[in-house]
DNA sequence: CGCCGTCCTTGATCTGTGTCAAGAACGGCG
DNA sequence: CGCCGTTCTTGACACAGATCAAGGACGGCG
């Protein structure tokens, strides 16, 4: 991927949107491209590293493994978004793993740099709001994950994915959506099963539809 | 409580070690002191606020509400922590309910002085860590709660608290900690009667003790 | 001391979800 | 097209933990 490709993408993301044009090129100079194919590893929990990361296109799994080698998905990354931030402060060592769950690319930018741009006042404070808003996400995640049985899970992974639409575009295998809603194949599979016979749902190949009005009558408690 | 005294909190605590003295004088001129009893609320989820907190002394518990009511613990901070953080940048409704769990002290920082403070590299690295910190902690809990049974909660709140000790002093009531946990205080309860029963734990009044060499041979998954 | 409210315990039962197993559907590729 | 690995579904079963209910212990206070 050539230099101009990579300004473009930096410039074009919400992150670095404020930056000004000399400070993206020099960052642009030490910014990595990486390509993943779907299901290809980025970084393993526990490893060192010294980048944070930028998904341009694609979507990322991040996950921390708990006893018995079970995976345990934290977040799914949407293009756009910063990951790996984690990294550029005080520890080293990546505190999830990293897989794409489609094939993607990411641009992975080296601690150094981000520390200057930090001095910049706008920069820090969406730094600092990017961070915050990842905070109230995982609070919010784990409200979810305790408090909300799987019904309301799945809904509400639909609506934080694509927001509160009739239809949907399901790019993920069932099973990463069981895994993201934090349950087995199987009791996904059961879930959408019943929810398919009460006419809750209509799933055809990667197309899903609600009925009209669905969100109106939803209660997420 | 006198000026001094909050001055003198400020300094003494681990957040603001590295500040300017006049800054400090500065930030302690309008840092709000407050006294909790315990379970007495400091501020509801959804209200809006423009403060944020340094716990001097006691415990709060943060949590969030779901459906019909229930609270889910998301954390419990201890003395010496910054909390709601997250009101100074972009949203100003507090993501979570926080509610005294002992008698405690909080110091209540506003808003604008925070942000000039961030000016200073050195505080913006610490503040930035704090929050790197705690998106940890988060992701952390999210794994400890749905992948960890409630035997491993238990232990793993406990090293949470006070490290690996043989002998603990808990300040919480036992439905306190099994709402930390993310238990109901009838399974807690059972959970204490086998640990009783199997010479893990012995548990009279507030202390509890393990047998020696206990962390030894526990593993964490 | 005795009362009362709260916390704790214990038992019985319920339920959502995990696990195991086996077959069915799908999708890529030769 | 047919094969084979993967994913998906379905059924039977297991189990941790929730819930409901009731009794017991404790602590504060009059």
């Amino acid at each position: 991927m050539d230099f101009e490709t990579v300004v473009r993408h930096l410039a074009a993301s919400e992150f670095f949107r404020g930056i000004a044009p000399q400070t993206l090129e020099r960052l642009a100079r030490i910014t990595i491209p990486k390509t993943l194919a779907k299901n290809q590893t980025l970084f393993l929990e526990g490893r060192e590293g010294r980048a944070m990361a930028l998904l341009v296109r694609g979507a990322v799994r991040l996950t921390k493994s708990g006893p018995e080698g079970k995976e345990i998905v934290i977040k799914i990354v949407k293009a756009g978004e910063i990951f790996a931030e984690v990294i550029l402060f005080e520890q080293s060592a990546y505190p999830v793993s990293a897989v794409a769950v489609e094939d993607s690319l990411v641009l992975l930018l080296p601690k150094p740099e981000i520390s200057c741009l930090l001095e910049s006042a706008s920069f820090r404070n969406d730094f600092i709001a990017m961070l915050m808003r990842k905070q109230r996400y995982l609070a919010e995640r784990i409200l979810i994950l305790s408090a909300h049985d799987l019904e309301r899970r799945f809904f509400g992974f639909l609506r934080a994915q694509q927001g509160e639409q009739e239809l949907y575009r399901l790019r993920l295998a069932k099973k990463e959506i069981a895994a993201a809603l934090g349950a087995s194949p199987e009791s996904f599979s059961r879930l959408l099963a019943r929810l398919k016979e009460d006419q809750t749902i209509d799933w055809r190949k990667d197309r899903l539809r609600l009925p009209p009005g669905f969100w109106r009558q939803y209660d997420p408690g």
